[in-house]
RNA sequence: GGUCGCAUAGCUCAGCUGGAUAGAGCGUCGCCCUCCGAAGGCGAAGGCCCUAGGUUCGAAUCCUAGUGCGACCGCCA
């Protein structure tokens, strides 16, 4: 139920009456014309620019087409007025019968707010993809939050959503991890040993030299690197996915699939993916111009294999072999891109480091190429997170040393306030999180803000529980209740724009209004008695009461459900 | 030099497919607790929506150019 599309599908109808009745030309384009909540609450509750889209097309002047509509919808059950303001906007205030009937279908329908407006598209969402070279830290954490709770929106709008996770275990950092490892392996057999530049120092290395030992044994004592590399380098890999999936699994992520980098080699994928480039003639051996302004020391021209990259709009072409002939970390990639196409996705959707903007051209172009512009592949860029607490910048952890992890902020305010937080700010804005703000119980601290209104409902209705008061329809006509109400009815909205521009934070900034409506009209109930839910004494009109916040609590469990939040039964 | 992103109240930020007098929180000022929880509520002040052009009935929103800040820019992923 969208009471928004409800009204809309009644504006066409009436224009369609007008074009019948020759008052409009026929064969106007509807698709502009749109039923919105205005700005201001004043105007009405809902308003139409049909008049003023129309204008143009039919020759007649905005007003005239408005009153016209005007007439015509005034009929309407819903309606209560209709009337034309400014350039030729259409008001509409709606009956309080509206407002009823929509709380009564919130608080009774599974899944209000959920749409089908996706039409079982299978959409592939990566995110997280960290090197598995060790625990996932603060700046995996926006990516890992923002991706869950956007395949969680697609899931909700009605899309076939596959949440995946790419292991990049293929490139030199892996060797970089198994000499690590390696010389943990040599510690844990009492052997002294020194970390050289280039090597990972972590303390969580500790543990995988032991476990590598147990398993080994003194094989790979005194032994060359060729030896033990591979093994050690699997073994390493596996021991950081094994980390990073519990890491997960704190912040409440679960991957459908992990797709592993190295299941790309010596299987023919990779060449069989450039080769698909190759046949639309975008593979080519040449130079690269050097780069314009600074240029590296070491700068010299070099024959390379090349995507031309810039006939799918990327600025200049990439590079997809090394001169010694090895892959570029490039060529993988199209690789493993080309697979989730050759998988059946109707769309991807990568979701990276702001570092990794420099990339998102090329990628594109990749997939286009491929899929041959049939793939959309939508990149979502998340930036920095700043982190403070006492307004300093936040240094701490027990487990790395250098940097901080993904369980030092879970471990601080939880999973709960981590991804609500993360979901505060639109991807490509940078994000402060500050520790103390974010376990405030106060106002400016919107995960409170939010949990508290649900637990305010959820306290309410256990009363109403214990006293054997069943929710009744409710009537819905004081203004801090049609408040509310308004609100409610938006929730469909939200959720389609929020999908549609894989914005998850547009549910967060929701939430918090609706609460605020709630919380606002909680507030009116201390001034005026017959506003409260419990009516002392009065269970027929306490039934009728306690419908809309039932509805309220029903939205904010299924927006909080969105991003991946356990709503809150009581503050504590 | 190039690419991408950002620029909205003193501060931190929302702003839908272009829509009416541009919103929220913090901060400031003024009210409100015997009252389902004041962990709050109501109200006020506060704006060159970076600049200049353009498109449009209508621009914070779209286009062009510029300014400032950030990220990135050939065998690291």
């Amino acid at each position: 139920m969208n009471i928004f599309t409800d009204m809309r599908g009644r504006v066409l109808a009436a224009l369609a009456d007008l074009e019948a009745a020759g008052d409009l030309p026929a064969g106007l384009d509807t698709g502009n014309v749109s039923v919105e909540p205005p700005r201001d609450p004043a105007h009405g509750d809902m308003a139409t620019n049909a008049a003023m889209v129309l204008a143009k097309p039919a020759g007649r002047k905005p007003r005239e087409i408005a009153e016209a509509l005007a007439l015509r919808l005034g009929d309407a059950p819903e309606v209560e007025s209709a009337t034309v303001a400014g350039p030729g906007f259409l008001n509409l205030r709606l009956s309080a019968a509206v407002w009823s009937d929509l709380v009564a279908h919130v608080r009774n329908a599974d899944g209000y707010g959920r749409s089908g407006f996706g039409g079982g598209q299978k959409v592939n969402v990566e995110y997280v993809s960290a090197n598995p070279t060790g625990p996932l830290h603060v700046g995996h954490v926006r990516g890992a939050v923002f991706g869950d709770a956007l395949a969680s929106l697609l899931d909700y709008t009605g899309h076939t959503v596959t949440r995946e996770y790419y292991i990049n275990d293929g490139g030199a950092q892996v060797d970089v991890l198994a000499r690590s490892v390696y010389l943990r392996y040599l510690q844990a057999h009492g052997r002294e040993v020194e970390f050289a530049e280039g090597t990972y120092p972590g303390d969580y290395l500790i543990a995988v030299g032991e476990a590598l030992k147990a398993k080994v044994g003194d094989a790979y004592l005194d032994m060359p690197e060729e030896a033990w590399l591979q093994d050690v380098r699997t073994f390493s890999t596996d021991a950081m996915m094994v980390l990073i999936r519990q890491d997960l699994a704190a912040l409440g992520v679960e991957m459908d699939v992990f797709f592993s980098e190295r299941s790309l080699y010596g299987t023919g994928r990779i060449e069989q993916a450039i080769a698909r480039l190759r046949e639309r003639e975008l593979i080519y051996k040449g130079t690269l111009e050097p780069p314009k302004g600074k240029l590296p020391e070491d700068w010299e021209p070099r024959e390379q294999t090349l995507f031309r990259s810039t006939a799918h709009g990327d600025d200049v072409d990439r590079p997809i072999m090394k001169s010694d002939g090895a892959w570029t970390y490039f060529a993988p990639d199209i690789a493993y891109h080309w697979d989730k196409i050759d998988r059946g996705f109707d769309q991807l959707i990568d979701v990276f480091g702001a570092d990794h903007g420099g990339y998102v051209k090329r990628m594109k172009a990749a997939v286009s190429a491929l899929s041959n512009g049939e793939v959309p592949l939508d990149i979502k860029l998340c930036q920095l997170v700043k982190l403070t607490k006492d307004g300093e910048p936040f240094k701490m952890s027990k487990r790395s040393g250098t940097f901080i992890t993904l369980r030092d902020v879970v471990d601080e305010v939880g999973a709960d306030v981590t991804r609500f937080v993360m979901l505060t700010r639109k991807n490509d804005a940078p994000l402060d999180f500050d520790f103390d703000r974010a376990v405030e119980q106060s106002k400016d601290n919107p995960v409170f803000y939010v949990q508290y209104a649900h637990a305010r409902i959820r306290s309410v209705l256990r009363k109403v529980a214990d006293r054997g008061i069943a929710p009744a329809p409710a009537a819905i006509s004081e203004p801090s209740e049609v408040d509310v109400a308004r609100r409610l009815a938006e929730w469909p909205r939200v959720v389609e724009i929020a999908a549609r521009t894989h914005e998850p934070h547009r549910i967060a900034f929701y939430l918090y209004d609706l609460a605020q409506s709630f919380h606002a009209l909680w507030n009116r109930g201390n001034d005026d008695p017959s506003l409260r839910f419990l009516q002392e004494g009065a269970p027929d009109a306490t039934a009728a009461k306690i419908s809309l916040p039932l509805a309220v609590a029903v939205v904010i469990s299924a927006g909080l459900g969105i991003l991946g939040v356990t709503p809150a039964e009581e503050m504590r």
